[in-house]
DNA sequence: CCGGTAGGTTACTCCAAGTAAGTTACGAGC
DNA sequence: GCTCGTAACTTACTTGGAGTAACCTACCGG
């Protein structure tokens, strides 16, 4: 294994770009995005830090390719709990509550996504935005599915609060251990629901 | 006014602190806080930079001066408007609507508090979830006034719920001018009101 | 072995956060 | 008006980390 590391100093590109990504999300996690340094990030993945800047450009880019990757991941896992949905509610509490797993088995990648406000170039604002806005998109889409009736902006305004309510509980939940996904779940349907229900009747 | 300006070149403490707070959150509404400098903050309030330091520690405290600020002016604004409020509709509508109609007319507070996630110093983190935390308290403490049954930690989460669904409604409608207060404010209790009305009932 | 390509390094620059050492505005008292 | 002391202030500098210039080499195929 040593050995072999020691005799394969070179790795192909698409590897090394992984590697770097999920040493740079554990650093980032560990210290917060002002406060990781590059060179530290070159020393852990074991190459220098040019290597880092001819592979995402900027220490944001890196950033953003860390978050990229998160909110892809989240947003897969999302998508295929709620693909066994049928019912309304049901869609509603398996997409929060594969929110809610994901951000507790990955407290890294959740520990970054709380730092997008950090990135400051506009065009990759507007990327992350447009990759949070997939998520919105879906739920107000499905939501619109239920509720033919309902207006574009209002089930665009629905499904950002819910998404903002989620981000919000899953903040409180680090401070509440006693509080898991299920019951994380239940609280926000709870809340939610009959407010979402009353527009699928109408 | 020029030759009193010239010539009065000293300010008392208080004041000039007031000075730099508001200038601070000007730049760091406009540039962000990474690429806001102290350089440039300084010579905007017409000192120079050790003087930041002499009042605020860091950049960081400079932030975190701001940023109690805006909250504290937020809080007041919420908590005069509920006091006018009677049922557990009308506490919810007055307090919502006070906060998107602060987020309009304070932009620049929206903007800066939007970077809290930047502060790193363990005690002012605390301090910043303190201030946050009295607003959920108050929505926690004001719904189980209204529903005595209520589990307290499910209140918690319910006011939670309700100040992430209106921070990250907030941020949605600055891409939608149309969207104002008033509408915002419909959106969130449309979708919470009966959750909430739920609770009160059982 | 040699050459070429793709992956990689060392040494450096520069800028902004922060600091050391020193200055002065201005009010009170004589 | 003058002097002294205090509180508000400055200039010049250091340092660490983001980013870069110039150059190197692993490794595969012929």
């Amino acid at each position: 294994m040593e050995a072999e590391t020691v005799k394969r100093r070179r790795m192909p590109k698409a590897q090394r770009m992984e590697q770097m990504l999920s040493v740079a999300e554990e650093v980032f996690a560990e210290r917060g995005y002002l406060a990781a340094s590059m060179d530290e990030i070159a020393e852990r993945v074991g190459v220098s830090k040019p290597m880092l800047y001819e592979y995402f450009g900027s220490k944001e880019g890196l950033l953003i390719g860390c978050v990229h990757k998160a909110r892809t991941e989240l947003r897969t896992r999302t998508e295929a709990a709620i693909a066994k949905a049928s019912t309304p509610e049901e869609f509603l509490r398996l997409g929060l509550l594969a929110f809610f797993e994901f951000i507790a088995e990955h407290t890294k990648s959740w520990a970054l996504l709380r730092h997008e406000a950090s990135i400051t170039v506009p065009s990759a604002q507007e990327e992350v935005e447009g990759i949070r806005q997939q998520q919105t998109d879906l739920i107000a889409s499905v939501l619109s599915g239920f509720a033919p009736d309902i207006d574009a902006l209002e089930a665009e305004a629905f499904a950002e609060i819910v998404v903002g309510a989620c981000e919000r509980l899953a903040l409180w939940c680090e401070r509440r251990p006693s509080v898991g996904p299920a019951l994380a779940t239940d609280y926000v349907v709870n809340l939610v629901w009959n407010g979402v229900a009353a527009r699928i009747k109408a």
